[in-house]
DNA sequence: GCATGATCATGC
DNA sequence: GCATGATCATGC
């Protein structure tokens, strides 16, 4: 037993002031000592040795709360810091394991899930690289409930995910599958942690519980008292939500309303009067249907990392351009593995598209729709990413120049995958990232920016004309 | 006409 | 200054 509380266990309040006094100390500062005569040796993660050496009790991995008596469950979790100032999640929150076997005979109110993690006490620590973790300085610290708006989405995706282990799915559960509660992979490697589910004799990958990044993002502004951005709501009472509609429904209604209608109409429509020539004409055009007024972001959106995504098709329904993610940097992505890189990340998001179609030289919404990649195609991607890290590892870049100064590489093609392919992403040529090594035919250093493309055609087949 | 490489323009 | 959405230009 460790005898280092200063606490009583059977208040709320006074482990919340005990969890408190962490703030703007190290693990180094608060039990030192400590750690050092029990033989602490590097190993194990900064949310163990805070439970061990600083509430004095032993890590576990029950299905009960941590502090049992009143039903609080200790969280860790590391910030990063913007440009601003502001604290940003490094990550999503990664909750209890959705254990296949036994969850689907429960109901979301008397969950496995809602017991342990219904009533959260959140330590946010300050992630620097090339830092020993005793050193992380604890920044934010608070006790965390749902809001009654939340609870209702999250029991909506908690359902989702229960449903999809009734059907024998457990093997195509996806991050992007629901809003606020996700189920992201768990395990050192995922590739090696499968177990069983109760409906269908194919493995599937362990997974858990977890909070959306972008909701991390959320309780860290309530926590911090940052309310920077402008938030409006697409749900404006929880009630809405009541009975069997989900929130991806109530969005799809809201839109349904303007289907084949130009973008001048549905403008007039809504009394609005909108700059056509703003670059953000079109998003401003979707938050004006979503009710939300000009400026505002989408909080349920934001909450659950929701990439939302304009398309414009041309007659034939071919989306005029491919869509576009963020640079890669080269030095990076080659010193990342799959599971981990940011490409993988994105396509497991949920995304929000909004489909417009020229029709007579006028742009019409066609339709707009809730995806997610499925695990295949995520899959599928790897192949590609997999490629590209291979060819930039080897230095293999460039083919051939031309004449003309045009520059031909290996990156993988349009032709070479239904999904995806590499292609420049920069102001100009002079815009450069690094290479981690230098360019086998030219010897350059760097090398024009590029990204992933999703391909126009897989955005028209699986996406547009899909179900 | 399409695929691939190159660049522009706006807004934060 | 840069990210992002959008578009242009060239060669097959």
């Amino acid at each position: 037993m460790y005898k280092k509380k200063g606490y009583d266990i059977s208040s709320s309040e006074s482990i919340t002031r005990y969890a408190k006094k962490l703030k703007d100390k190290s693990l180094r500062d608060i039990c030192g000592e400590e750690i050092e005569s029990h033989g602490y040796s590097g190993k194990g993660n900064f949310g163990q040795i805070l439970e061990k050496f600083y509430f004095g009790y032993e890590p576990n991995s029950v299905a009960e709360p941590d502090f049992l008596e009143v039903g609080i469950e200790l969280k860790t979790s590391p910030l990063k810091v913007l440009k601003n100032g502001e604290y940003r999640s490094k990550e999503r929150l990664v909750l209890n394991i959705i254990n296949y076997l036994e969850v689907h005979k429960e109901v979301f109110e008397t969950s496995s899930f809602l017991k342990k993690n219904g009533h959260l006490l959140l330590v946010f620590y300050l992630h620097e690289k090339d830092i020993n973790l005793l050193d992380y300085l604890i920044k934010l610290v608070d006790e965390w409930k749902y809001t009654k708006e939340d609870l209702k989405i999250i029991k909506h995706d908690w359902e989702f995910i229960n449903q999809k282990i009734k059907e024998g799915k457990a093997h195509e559960l996806s991050e992007g599958d629901t809003f606020y509660l996700g189920a992201c992979t768990k395990g050192s490697t995922a590739e090696k942690s499968y177990r069983k589910q109760p409906f269908n004799t194919k493995l599937a990958k362990q997974r858990a519980y977890s909070l959306k990044q972008g909701y991390v993002n959320h309780i860290i502004a309530n926590i911090a008292k940052d309310e920077t951005a402008v938030y409006g709501k697409i749900i404006k009472q929880p009630e809405i939500l009541e009975s069997y509609r989900s929130i991806e429904d109530i969005v799809v209604s809201k839109f349904q309303l303007y289907y084949d209608k130009t973008a001048n109409e549905i403008e007039h429509l809504l009394g609005l009067n909108l700059n056509q020539n703003s670059k953000s004409y079109f998003a401003n055009l979707t938050n004006a249907i979503l009710g939300l007024k000009l400026g505002q972001k989408i909080e349920e959106f934001d909450k659950a990392d929701i990439q939302v995504k304009t398309v414009r098709l041309r007659e034939d329904g071919m989306p005029k351009e491919h869509i576009s993610f963020p640079t890669f940097k080269y030095e990076e992505i080659v010193e990342t593995d799959w599971d981990d890189s940011d490409f993988k990340n994105i396509l497991e998001s949920k995304f929000f598209f909004v489909f417009y179609q020229l029709k007579g030289g006028n742009l019409i919404l066609r339709k707009v729709k809730f995806w997610n990649m499925s695990q295949s195609d995520i899959l599928e991607a790897k192949v590609v990413w997999d490629k590209t890290v291979e060819i930039i590892s080897s230095g293999n870049i460039i083919k051939e120049i031309h004449s003309t100064g045009r520059r031909m590489t290996y990156f993988p093609k349009q032709s070479e995958s239904r999904i995806s392919h590499v292609r420049p992403h920069a102001r100009n040529a002079a815009d450069t990232y690094n290479l981690p090594i230098p360019d086998k035919l030219t010897g350059v250093t760097a090398y024009t920016k590029h990204c992933f493309w999703l391909n126009a055609s897989y955005v028209r087949d699986e996406i547009f004309l899909k179900y």
